[in-house]
DNA sequence: CGAAAGTACCATACGGCGTATGGTGGTGTC
DNA sequence: GACACCACCATACGCCGTATGGTACTTTCG
């Protein structure tokens, strides 16, 4: 995970890993089954470091520090987002799953409703992630040394693209911009939306 | 294109593609720069594919043609998903954005609010094609096939992940159950907070 | 006309990749 | 003292992207 961490996931090789840790490729073969293998752990590793909700936590909260941590781990660990659509879950995995469910159905969400609840969010903070995770920024968030590369193209989008080239301008290059911050709004409309749809929830349950 | 569909993006080489044409892998590299060349255009092509707003549209209406065909086009060419993030847009990609902010702009909204609304949208629209790909379902959204693997794991996990065993006899193995309804469900929750904020965001700037 | 320039393609080769096959030496057990 | 197991390794095969340096054929132009 260092090393991908570092050089990127399409560099890490098996003959690399294997002289990192002063043994040879083919050594990696008596602890793993192949390169899939490796890569399902480490995708494992990576679900163990998001915040999961224990028992009693309000849901509000726990979706909100769960949706944050996920964001931030995967800004880390960047090469995690196009493996998170893997299939075999390992135990940390499932492990993360189950407490999330815990939480919402324990807050009042039928198990239809946390179904959808956990489809919305989970998409939400993925989407996100991969979003951030191709943009040109500095950890900060900030715009930044891409400005410059922005506005050397913003001539040529002037002509063919007007709104792209306003939005630039108005919104984008401002001083202060910055991707976190939508973050958090698209975030907030989510979990006010969900607290709607779980009070007629609950109110069509109880009738 | 046809052979990433087929046969998954990381089984096309240069070598298979120049085949496919009849020619040699170097063949290539007169029209290409390199690999990532030709994946950036590819790129762009899956952008052209996507529904775009025309002049007029009511944006709720324009924004889930919107979502849906970004869904089913991804859905299509799955290879798509994880190379979206992928810097160095092409113009059928700039394009379709400028026509989205051009139907929000015009709706109404603000440029701040233009920018969270396609934040928002973007992330799960995105966030949801990528879970949805890793799924083994047939192209219906059933459950069908895959219901026998999961009823296999089913007794190791009633004892570790009681929440998440529940949730599978609960619903997801329910028949009728589909992923699919649960894109509808977050799409709407999603137009409907903008619906809101949009509100607020007219009422902010006219007073 | 003939030469130069440009176009589309190709043969060969290099270094890197994942991994199949078949070892090797050290340790612990009965 | 025999045997099994553990952790590691040497070699090799068939892929991959692509650097280098061609080759025919067509178009352009003095």
């Amino acid at each position: 995970m260092a090393l991908a961490d570092a050089d990127g996931i399409e560099s890490l090789s098996m003959r690399k890993l294997a002289a990192a840790l002063d043994i040879t490729a083919m050594s990696l073969y008596y602890h793993l089954k192949d390169k899939e293998d490796l890569l399902d752990g480490m995708l494992d590793i990576v679900h163990s470091e998001f915040a999961t909700p224990s028992a009693g936590d309000e849901w509000r909260a726990a979706m909100r520090k769960r949706a944050g941590s996920t964001r931030s781990v995967l800004a880390q660990h960047p090469w995690a987002i196009s493996m998170k659509a893997r299939t075999s879950p390992g135990p940390a995995t499932l492990g993360h799953l189950d407490s999330v469910i815990g939480c919402l159905t324990a807050a009042g969400f039928s198990m239809a409703m946390t179904g959808h609840a956990m489809s919305i969010l989970d998409s939400y903070v993925l989407g996100f992630a991969q979003q951030e995770a191709s943009l040109p920024l500095d950890p900060s968030g900030d715009i930044g040394d891409a400005t410059e590369a922005i506005m050397a193209q913003q001539e040529a989008m002037a002509d063919s693209f007007k709104n792209l080239a306003a939005m630039a301008v108005s919104l984008i290059l401002q001083p202060g911009y910055a991707l976190g911050n939508e973050f958090d709004f698209g975030l907030e409309l989510i979990l006010d939306g969900l607290e709607v749809a779980l009070l007629s929830d609950s109110v069509s349950l109880s009738q």
